[in-house]
Formats: C-alpha cells, structure tokens, sequence
DNA sequence: AAGGCGCATCCCAAAAATGGTATGATGGCA
DNA sequence: TGCCATCATACCATTTTTGGGATGCGCCTT
C-alpha cells in the first residue's frame, strides 16, 4: 500500500511516456535523462507496487494491465498538476480570479463598468461581480466581507476607522424631463421656475433628496409640493414619459439616459447652478490584503475618478 | 514555472491539513511530521510558487486566494492518487474494481438498482457502495472524492464549473395513500380535494416539498394546515398504513412501493397534473479519471436515463 | 508585564533520491 | 553465428530531502 508516497511529477511522466514510446531510451531522452536511470526509476515503482507495470521485449515495452491503470490515472494526475499550475500562476499575475464589488449608481456607471470592461478585456478569466444599491447596504455587507471594496458614501454611523478610504468624488445631479417638457428648451432655469412643477424623487432621506431639498432651501425657494417617491428607475421612467414630471439623478445615470444608446426622448434642464451631492468614496476594510485581481479593478477605478 | 516539480503527495496533503485544521502544529502532527519541518516545507513550497499561500496570524494560517486554489487542486491530485492505488491494488490482487456513488432516493431506485444488477451480473467481482442521501451532502461528500460520481441535485451555492454534471432528469411526485382512503378510487382529484387531508412531507426547504407548496400556491389553493414533517420512509409508511394521510414520493419510489413486490396496500392517487420537483443529474469531478468499473456503471446509469 | 500560543529559524545529521558511465544480459534478425 | 537493439545492473558521486531539537519572535490574553 501507498506506493504513491514517493511519487513525483516527473516518475509518472516518465510512465507515460515509457507507453506513449514503447522504448525506455525515448522515454528517457525526451523527459532529460539517462536510459539507466529510467530503469531503475521504473523497477523502484514497479517493487513498490508489487507488480510489473510492463513487459519487456526485445522491441521495447508494453503496459500489462496494471500498467495501463497507472498511465490513465498518472495522465488525469499530471493534468490536475498542470491546472494547478496554470491557476496558480494566473492567479498570481492577476490576470485570473474572482472580484466583487459594490456601488452605489452613479460611479457604477460612470467608473466602474468601464473599468471593468477595461480589465475583461486584458484577462477575459477574471470573473466580476457588481452589485448595486444604497450606500447602507453596500457598507454592511462589505464589513460581512462580501466585498473586495464598495463605492459609496460614507454612513455616519460606522466609525471610519475601521475601514481604508479611498479619494472622493463629488455627485451632480441633473435634473431630467421629457423633450417635450415646456422648459426643455430653455437655456437657463431656475429653481424658482421648478417649483410649480411635479417631480419625481428619491424617498427622503436618500443622498440625492437630501441635496434637492437642500438647494431648495439656500434659495429661499418654496419645495415642490407635488413630488411622487421611488427610487425605482423604472417608475421614475414611465413617469418622465408621460408627464411633465422633473426626475433629478445623478449626471452620470442622466447622461447616459439621453445619450444615443437609450433613444429616450429625454433631455436635461440647463440649471443656473450646480447641485452637489455629499461625495462617495472608495471603501475597503483596513488592512484587508485584496487579491491581485481586485487590486487591478481598483486601480482601474481610481484612475477615472 | 514549473513548482509542481517537486511536489509528492505528502506536501499536498500537508497543504490540505494546514487548510483544514489553520494550525501548522495539528497539520504537522495528524500527518507524523514535526512542527518546524512542516514550516519549512510549507515556506519551500511558497518560495518555489513566488507567493505565499497562508496568511499567518496568531489564531493559525488560513489560506490565501492562490492558497485556495492550490487546495483544491491538491485535493482533486490526491483523489487521483487515492484512486491510482485502490485500482491498482484491486487489479494486483485480481479484483475488477470499485465503485463508490451517492444518489438521492428517486434515481437511486430508477436507475441506480438496475444498473448495479447489470454490472454485478456482467462482473460479479466489482465492488459496489451506494449512499443515499440529500444532495448537500452528497456534493459535499463529492468533493471530499468519497465518490466516483453521484445523482443528485445542484445546489445554488456551488460553483457549476467545478464539476462536470451530465444529462439530467425531471422527478415527478406522486401522492401516495392507503387505498382504504376515501379518494383512492376516484378517477381523477384536484389539488383542491386534498389541501383539507394530512400530508405527510419532507421538511421544509426539501425538494419535494418546495415542489409541492410551489404547486398548491400557483394553484391558489389552501396549503394543506395538517401536516406531518418527516423524511423517514419507514415513519411515512406507518402514518399511510394507520392514516388517511397523504404522502407525496418520488414517482420511481412510489412505483415500487405499490408495485407486487412489497405488498403493501397502498396506492396512488390520480391527480390532475403532475408535480415535478428540480431535475437531478450525475454529477463528477471535473477531470476526474474514473476507473474502469466506475465507468462502467457510469455508462450503464446514463443508459437509463 | 508575564505567560501562552503559534509560526520561523538555525544547526546538525541521516537517509534517499538522482544521475551518469560503464558494462552485462537477452532475444531477434541477417 | 554474430551483430544489434533493448533493457538491467553495478558502482560511484552528488544533491536533495527529511527530520529532530532548541530557540527566537510576534501577538494576544490575562
């Protein structure tokens, strides 16, 4: 029993290659070493098991049944051994492995596809996951370590040490109509034209509501009265479709909206200010060592803030 | 390039045993090798890879990204081995072979009993295992390479690409009852003649039972209130005998429970659909190499699916 | 601050694996 | 019969591997 011990790569290469060649000479010439020497390799592997693994003839060797076993399984060893290595060296040049990542909407769009793409397209076997969601729920599951790094914003309530950021980014939003909306066409509004109008709006609370209202009052303007609450894209959607609502979001997810890819009939008002949202950050757990993988899409990410 | 060189058995199953115990000193121990010599074997091996393959930290070592991959290599290597000298040893003593498979209840029956006859008949030699059980377990009991293959289902927690999963079947349920119950002569019963019976059921999250809730909800019928939670066949047996419970089975575990050969007064009922609950396939490692009698009840499995 | 735990390192020795050359042995073939 | 191809053996030198024991170092716990 456990003949196996003492068993290296290159025995069962050697074993292979005896019944690919059928002459100990080649199968000893085309893995580097002398006919003796495979010799006696093979007669120590053959008393540990007990059993001849070929027989010998003046022609050459051929496998006995017990040999043939040997070959197929040393094959299916050898080639477990060479995925090994293979994975193992992909892994450490970064060019294979697993990332995941969370985001909140606008950098997922703005940075973090095409980083990714980026990254797919120099080592297509890196395998990427995104999740998108509020800043919350990214920054929890990020402690519970279902993330390599999050871009979010930063929470109030998580002590900030406990976690590595990254440089920060400020949001805009742009305010989004329909085309056919009556100030589509205006080269300047502001807040004070708005405020009559419907609009369609995050639930309180969230980073982008906050930053509306907040504009609204530095203006000394009135809040809009009319407001339908969704964070649903799609609500927001139908909505700006069929009515002359004002859907604020961020730049980002705005233009993408009204660029050519989508075909919507939207457009963006030509606000007189700029409104800001409180900044998102790169977030990753201190001290956490990430996978060269990860490490790659990071650096890809930082380099389009 | 090239660190599989070095590497026998025994270095892959240190790395193993440092992956499962963390603690160098249980690895070291479990498999009669000293503490510092499996330090050093273990930085060798590193030094040879170009990384290291363990964090250390004062609770232990756990494994790093390429650690991880390396792991599982090893393990899949050291299957290779297992198998290597179990065939070789069987064929030296003049045995035909083993085989080990796991399967869940329904294919165990249908295709599993059958095909161990035939290869049994052909081959009286061949030593056969069969465990049955859920499929969590035989998948994880897969990868510990306690089997040569298993007919189970897929559970959503593990990475496809793993294995290599072939053909699969759909399992349809079927409602077994005494046949002194008062619906056991109809031609034909709805769902909604059977919520106000006992079941009897497998526990919740079971695949049958998932099957036959999901059933009952589409239907917009009542689930059944009385229900009696067991997966024992035996316990399920005494409820049908004594109760007009109904019991939903697999429809090959069914069959032969009404079938001449147990005798039991039991019957199906007629209901006016079927109940299919997730398909099962044969699932192996991929780039395992089956022995010779495994492939064969492999091929005779496969032949009667 | 002390003690415990866990890994790393150093030193030394024994064993084994490796490998090469020269040479022997055997069966087939001309 | 004599030669050739093929594997086996003997002998020798070298390298690699393996292992044990003592000890150092870092970190956490008490």
């Amino acid at each position: 029993m456990d003949f196996a011990r003492k068993l290296k790569p290159h025995h069962l290469k050697l074993m292979v290659k005896i019944s690919e060649t059928a002459k100990l000479q080649f199968a000893a010439d085309s893995i580097g070493m002398s006919q003796p020497a495979a010799s006696r390799t093979l007669a120590e592997i053959e008393t540990d098991i007990g059993a001849p693994l070929f027989i010998r003839s003046p022609k050459g060797m051929y496998p006995t049944p017990i040999g043939e076993a040997f070959v197929r399984h040393a094959q299916s060893i050898l080639s477990g051994f060479e995925t090994l290595e293979s994975e193992v060296e992909g892994l450490g040049r970064g060019e294979m492995g697993e990332v995941k990542v969370g985001s909140v909407t606008g950098p997922a769009i703005r940075c973090l596809v095409p980083a990714i793409l980026e990254i797919k397209k120099a080592s297509p076997d890196i395998e990427t996951t995104i999740e998108v969601g509020p800043s919350t729920e990214m920054v929890r599951r990020l402690e519970q370590a279902h993330f390599d790094f999050i871009i979010a914003r930063l929470p109030h309530d998580y002590d900030s040490r406990a976690f590595h950021i990254l440089p920060a980014r400020s949001e805009v939003v742009s305010l989004l109509v329909r085309d056919t909306h009556p100030l589509a066409q205006e080269s300047q509004v502001s807040l004070d034209d708005l405020s009559c109008y419907d609009w369609t709006i995050q639930e309180r609370g969230s980073p982008i509501r906050s930053a509306i209202e907040e504009a609204f009052a530095t203006n000394g303007t009135k809040i809009p009265s009319h407001i339908t609450n969704t964070s649903s894209l799609v609500v927001m959607l139908g909505l700006l479709e069929r009515s002359n609502t004002i859907a604020p979001l961020a730049e980002e997810v705005a233009n993408m909206l009204t660029g050519p890819a989508t075909g919507a009939n939207l457009c963006t008002l030509n606000l007189d200010r700029k409104i800001m949202v409180s900044p998102y950050f790169v977030i990753m757990e201190r001290g956490k060592q990430l996978s060269r993988a990860a490490e790659r899409l990071l650096d890809a990410v930082l380099s389009r803030f």
